[in-house]
Order: structure tokens, then sequence, then C-alpha cells
DNA sequence: TAGTTTTATATTGTATTCAATTTGTATTTT
DNA sequence: AAAATACAAATTGAATACAATATAAAACTA
């Protein structure tokens, strides 16, 4: 009876993370306590201090007697997060070639693994959770306690923005995948090699790869027709 | 009743906050729920919800079936800390410069009087509380959902160690302190003044004090005591 | 009919009870 | 006497029951 109900904790908190990283649960969302007590065979008392945890990482949002809702993602926030971003993920990546274990490199390698694969064949879902992976070896790896708040609370909305501004048909977003995926090579090779300054400068490739990507979704290429070309279809 | 008992978890929340920032709580010490939940006339459930919070703020750790306890200090903490505080301070720096309100800045304004008066008269724990108090202040004003984290963090640590590398008799460090009161009040101007680039550098001067307050607590000045001298008392 | 007040329902917050896990102690065994 | 096991007490985790708050619906007033 044990694991079950450590199980049924931790499956309630998965679930919640990977729905909200891909969407399934859309910002701002409200989450209802009854209804998932039932779904996980859960009693309220566990869920609310999931809930919690989850608000603490910044995944929820906790209003005194008004429930749980889903963190909202605003114009503002576009901004701020591009603001962060690199210098955050640049010192994660800096402090990873600095302190990266043979055991932790081994396991990044196989993240990108499952990235690449989720690229050939998974749905965006699949690719979001598996670059969310990556990108949460690197924490671990960096190993500071001051800047992994901020970073996980950047990886969330990586992942969510991630999945907002992409289009699965798009030939230049596909490139802009492929590209990211070199990225994550060579990331891993800088650091094996221990090399810091390559580092950084991967992260701050990186971002502006993904800044690059909400480009292509915002302004896409325009359609091909010519102005008034509607009203004279047969041309004279 | 109402507000009774929502006092009592935010009275419970801001006890334990500010025990663990003065020390009065040490890091790693366990905390006991049932005496807690008799103390506070609280019951547990809410308790533990306290707990969960303070444990996705950096203030407590939970462990599996073990209970909570105050987050640890190692010695590899201190490194951490100097390498990111920096970085993440002269970024919340930046932006409380860039968007500061006006009433933010009067409520700054107000937090460093209250922080100079703990300087004449308070105790070690009320300047580590008001300075607390203090940077809270521009973590509000720069805005910033994804620095925040980090930067929440780093203020938990900066008063702790604070309260650790200080000895009030000692002179040079009530200059340091009266120097901090001082890059107080540049930063204060510097945020009137939109002024980024200043507050920045007052980001990185600021912590650098912080430093030097921990050497001379480290290496203080020897004992002036010549070798062999407590054998001829008396002076030939 | 628009706006306000009242009442009912649903949802959230807290207390209590019960179950499971850990930890300390005592007993047994070698 | 040291180690291992078994037992007991204490502590933590989860479920149920109860209380308070918010939302909605209905009734009422102007």
């Amino acid at each position: 009876m044990k694991d079950a109900a450590r199980s049924k904790k931790s499956e309630l908190y998965e679930h919640l993370k990977s729905s909200i990283l891909t969407l399934s649960l859309s910002p701002g969302a409200d989450l209802d306590e009854a209804s998932l007590s039932n779904d996980f065979s859960l009693s309220r008392t566990p869920l609310r201090e999931v809930f919690r945890q989850l608000a603490g990482e910044g995944f929820l949002e906790l209003r005194e007697n008004r429930g749980a809702r889903v963190s909202g993602m605003s114009y503002t926030t576009l901004r701020d997060f591009f603001l962060a971003a690199p210098m955050v993920y640049g010192a994660i990546l800096q402090l990873a070639a600095a302190n990266a274990r043979p055991d932790q490199a081994e396991a990044l390698k196989a993240a990108q693994e499952v990235f690449r694969s989720a690229l050939r064949s998974g749905s965006g879902a699949d690719r979001a959770m598996a670059n969310n992976r990556f990108h949460e070896i690197t924490g671990d790896m960096a190993d500071n306690v001051y800047l992994l708040p901020s970073f996980k609370r950047l990886l969330i909305d990586h992942a969510r923005i991630g999945m907002t501004f992409y289009r699965p048909q798009d030939q230049a977003m596909a490139a802009n995948l492929s590209e990211a995926s070199t990225q994550h090579d060579a990331i891993i090779a800088a650091i094996e090699a221990g090399d810091e300054a390559a580092a950084a400068q991967l992260a701050t490739d990186h971002w502006n790869l993904s800044r690059d990507q909400i480009e292509l979704f915002v302004t896409p290429t325009g359609l091909d027709v010519p102005l008034g070309s509607m009203a004279r279809k047969t041309p004279a």
C-alpha cells in the first residue's frame, strides 16, 4: 500500500506538470479539486499539497478561497522571458560546463537521443517534453541552488512558448528545429570539453533561435495573391 | 472567524520566515508539526500547507516521511551565492531602475528609513529583516516573474549570511554597514533617476561589500600579544 | 425591467480520525 | 559483549467529516 499511495501523488504531479507544459491545460485554466480527486482516487488533502508544490515551482497560481489555476501568460510574458532567459541560461550552461559529472553527461546524451527521435516521429508534446528534459539536466549539472529556481521557471514557459509558436507544416520551422537539435549536440560537446565560454555562447545562440521561431510564427510569408486579383479573375 | 483563521496561517508563515532569516531557527533545524500546531492553535493540515509553500520558496526542505527542516547552508553555499548574486541582483536593480513606479519608490525610501533606524538602535535581527525588506521591494519593482524566484532565494541566504558573519563590536564592520546604508541611498537615487547602468553597477558594489564583510569576519586583525610575552609579565 | 437583497448550492479551508512509516528501546541470539 | 531482531512509541501521511466562503439563482423592491 505504500508505493501505491506515493505513486498516486507523483502520478498526479507528473500528469499536471506535463499537461501544463504541453498546453493540454491552458494558461489561466481553472483546476477542480473534486474531479481531480476522483480521477486519481486521491483525497483532497494530498492533492492540495501537490497544488502548493506546483505553485511554488511556478506551474500554478493559488488564490485564497478561489481554487488553483494554471499560471497565466500575457504579452509582457514574452518580453520578460527573452530578457531573462539568455542571462540565466548562459550562466547555467557555463556552470554546467564547469561542473558536469560524467554520468550526467551520459544522461544528457540519452535525453538528446529522445529529443531527436521525438523530432522524427513524435508529437509536438513529445518534442516539448523531450526538450524540457534535456534542459532540466543541464540545470542539474550547474548545481547552483540560487540559479535553479529561475531556470526552472524559465523552462516552464520555454516549453509553453514552444508549443504556442509552432506550426508543424511550416518548412522554415522544421529547419529551425533541426538547427536546435544541432545546437544541443554542440552544447553536449562544450560541456564534455569543459569549455565554459563556448557553452555560454551556445546559450545565447539557442535563445536567439527560439526568438527567430516566434518571428516565423508571428510574421508568416504573405499569401501569394496580388492586390485586387479577386475582382478580375479572368485577366483582360 | 475568518480573519482569525487567515491570520493564524500567515502569522505562522511570517514567524517561520523571520525565524529562519534571523537564524533563530538554524539551517538544518528540524521542525515539529505537533508543537507548532499547538503553539499557533492551528491544525496540522493547514500547517503542512505552509510548510509546502515555504519549501517552494526555499526556506525549508521537505523529506518524505521524515518531516521538514530549515534549508541547510554548507561551504559550497557561499561560493554559489557570490557567483549568482551579482548577476541576478544586477539584473533586478537594472530592471527596477527601468520600471519602478513612484509609489514603489516611496515604499523603498520608507524601507530605507527603517533600515537606518535599525542600524542605530535595533538588534542584528532587526537590521537583517529591514535590509531584507529593502531588497524585496527592489524585486517588486523589477517585476519579472522569471528572475524573482532566484532573487528571493538569494535574499534568504543574504540575510542568513549577514547574520552569520557579523560581530557588532567590530569597528570595521560598523563602518561596513554604514557604507551599505550609503549604497542603499545611491540605489534609491539611481532608481528614481531611471539610471539603469548606475543601478547595475551599484548592485556589484553592494555584493562586493558583503564579501568584504565576510573577509573581516574570517580574517580578523590578529591579537596584539608578542610571542612569549606571557612569560615576562613585568618587563625588565 | 433593472437593480438589489436573500437564499441555496457548490467549492474551498480546517479539524479530527485513522493508517502507515520511521525510530528508539528492549530483548534475544550468537 | 556485539549484533540482530522484534517490539513499542512517536511521527508523518491520507481520508473523512465539518465549517466557512464564494458563486449562482431566485425573490423581491423600486
